[in-house]
DNA sequence: TTCAAGTTATTTATCGATATTTTTTGTAAT
DNA sequence: ATTACAAAAAATATCGATAAATAACTTGAA
């Protein structure tokens, strides 16, 4: 039979305060909103093109994640970013997702292996190109990391282990606007073995290897980053 | 100078939004508002005596603390319980409070063994006296968890342990609607004594033993439930 | 009786408008 | 100059109303 005239799913998303909620989050990860930067909802109106009630819902889920500051009466912020937050981001980070992987290790089967297998393929393909895509390398290090973690049924875990990725993300994309090239591969590829072979001591170790690694140079350039900040001032 | 009319503080919280999730949430944690309940703005607007935006910002937030679940255009719900849930919330909740209990010891002050030994004085005269007040001790159960990990300085692992704290509260409160009584005492001594000679490994245990101990417990009163609602089906 | 289609009714999601609150600007006095 | 105060401007938080979507109900036919 003939539905009415609306097509079913609008956007990709269904509600705008989805839709906003996504948008404003993509943007605080990606830097274009930077951090301490105050979200003016009048301002967000016209940009977004929504009004302010999904703005302010969208806003709302995003203080509660982490991403947005809400002040009393005084408006919303970008959530700041120092060294000490990215440390416990990643001290945490590897806590999570070192019990995710070990869970995983337990609990995977066949089907699991073969993610790996597939998307360290794809991850290694990006890595060995000539004209690596910061944004391709991203969407692949993170179905990696995904496929690593496949295995683990905790909901909670889950959650809470997404939102530090994604906090990560943000201090790597800010950090690194400046693209530094480090290598990587072997670790991913230890990673990859370790996990296969079921060794949950070796895989725990290689991740929080590879985590620790990556945060320290994201922190050495945010460090640089201050100091030029301070010598403005 | 004097102010125009309105008292500074009207009700203790700044905005409605604020005074709303609290409600919401308090609500939802003591089985007020019961698991899988649908919640009418329309209606919840009467009860709170609150416009429906402060309503929908604080359900926002409620659904990334996982305390409500919203779907698409159909509103939204107080998140579902389950057996699975409590013992995913369980584990994890070991995990992370284990993690804050080890790097309070490892940095706890002076003060930090003296709150944790006033903290347990106050649990153990609720504890011990004849008529026990469950909201009493709640409180004071509350004060003595925080208490022992106060020196904890991460930011994230406290936010997340919060949460997973009141999801556990909320199920210890639908669960032991009738009141069940258990010798806590002994593990709460151990707890604070393993903390104070800054055993990290006998603390760790003694939190793991005493947080699946309290899950045990509440979990088969869940089944109990359960059961008891399949029969009338 | 059961199933299906159309209609009514409820409720959600959103927008525009209003009243406070905060911040900024301007001015005068020390 | 600098501080203090007052007035204006901007922006927030909130409410009431509207449009869209879902759920409930009724009716009619197999």
């Amino acid at each position: 039979m003939a539905k009415t005239t609306t097509p079913p799913d609008q956007n990709g998303t269904k509600t705008l305060s989805d839709q906003a909620y996504q948008r404003l989050r993509s943007d605080i990860i990606h830097g274009v909103l930077q951090p301490d930067e105050k979200l003016r909802v009048e301002h967000l109106r016209q940009e977004y093109g929504v009004g302010a009630s999904p703005l302010r819902e969208a806003l709302s889920r995003l203080t509660a994640d982490g991403f947005v500051t809400a002040e009393g009466q005084r408006g919303f912020l970008v959530a700041p970013m120092s060294e000490e937050d990215l440390a416990d981001i990643t001290r945490l980070r590897i806590l999570l997702e070192k019990q995710a992987l070990c869970q995983s290790i337990e609990s995977g089967d066949d089907a699991w292996e073969s993610q790996i297998v597939a998307a360290f393929y794809q991850l290694e393909k990006v890595e060995e190109s000539t004209d690596r895509d910061p944004v391709e390398w991203e969407v692949r290090n993170h179905d990696f990391h995904e496929a690593l973690i496949a295995g683990c049924t905790s909901k909670w875990l889950r959650r809470f282990y997404s939102i530090l990725y994604d906090q990560h993300k943000r201090y790597r994309n800010i950090a690194l606007s400046t693209e530094i090239p480090r290598d990587l591969h072997q670790e991913h590829e230890e990673l990859r073995n370790a996990a296969l072979e079921r060794d949950q001591k070796r895989a725990g170790d290689a991740i929080e290897h590879h985590i620790l690694r990556t945060a320290e140079i994201t922190q050495r350039v945010l460090r640089e980053e201050s100091l030029q900040k301070k010598e403005r001032a």
